[in-house]
RNA sequence: UCUUUUGUCUAAGC
């Protein structure tokens, strides 16, 4: 049953919404993870009345349950959907909280986030960083450092986004001098340093950070040929290019 | 490594 399950949400994954399907009514026992890895690909895959229905006919719910219904209605907009979930759910955890506050700044209402976040009964570090990650989106950037500066604990996330903040913010600076102060990075981190140096036509350093990182992944090819070419130096380009793993 | 929430690039679409 659980290789079943998780075939079922490769199929979602990639788009076989049928043959999801299809394993699924031939499928001699399903469980509650079964029912939610259904509604939870029918939303990845757009598919929101079937997800609903889904919601509707199963034989019953768990956390994971609403959860996922609160995080795929949100995802389609329907924000007022995802409330009523949240409101008539029992047993709320701090993913149903993290859920809602993420589909908020996805839809462009970071008061409210901010607003549901001083109204949890408890935050992890998600919580904290999904604030900030809203309220750098619409360049509150001193106000992103004071969360950045109260929360209890922070983990290579938070820093990335408080790198993103200063670079969207043009303080090249302030976030080469946040970059070197992370005490772990990890790929992303030096993904989005990167980005910065392009962004700002300081190809060269960004060069000198692919060469240095440790690992390297699609992101990090896909941003130093970008990077070539955003200055001209397409042989560069093509020989990064064809130097990539995988080309895709 | 059965299902839910956060950070990086590109492409497509609008």
């Amino acid at each position: 049953l659980r290789s079943l399950n998780s075939k079922l949400s490769d199929y979602m994954k990639n788009g076989l919404v049928e043959e999801a399907q299809d394993l699924f009514d031939r499928m001699p026992q399903r469980s509650i993870v079964t029912w939610n890895a259904m509604i939870r690909g029918y939303f990845q895959n757009g598919i929101l009345d079937k997800a609903r229905y889904m919601y509707r006919e199963m034989p019953f719910r768990d956390i994971f349950s609403y959860n996922t219904m609160i995080s795929g209605l949100m995802q389609c907009g329907d924000v007022k959907g995802a409330q009523e979930v949240f409101e008539l759910m029992e047993g709320r955890d701090v993913v149903s909280w993290n859920s809602m506050i993420s589909g908020y700044v996805n839809n462009g209402m970071v008061d409210e986030a901010v607003r549901l976040f001083h109204g949890m009964p408890v935050k992890d570090v998600v919580s904290w960083n999904l604030v900030m990650a809203g309220l750098v989106k619409i360049n509150e950037l001193s106000l992103a450092e004071n969360f950045f500066g109260e929360m209890p604990a922070r983990d290579v996330a938070s820093w990335t986004i408080m790198l993103k903040g200063f670079l969207s913010a043009g303080r090249i600076v302030d976030a080469r001098e946040c970059f070197d102060d992370m005490p772990e990075k990890d790929v992303q981190a030096w993904n989005t340093m990167m980005v910065g140096y392009i962004e700002n036509r300081c190809v060269e350093i960004a060069e000198g950070l692919f060469h240095k990182m440790p690992e390297r992944d699609l992101s990090s090819w896909n941003e130093i040929i970008n990077g070539f070419v955003s200055v001209g130096r397409i042989t560069d380009a093509m020989r990064s290019y064809s130097q990539m793993p995988q080309r895709s």
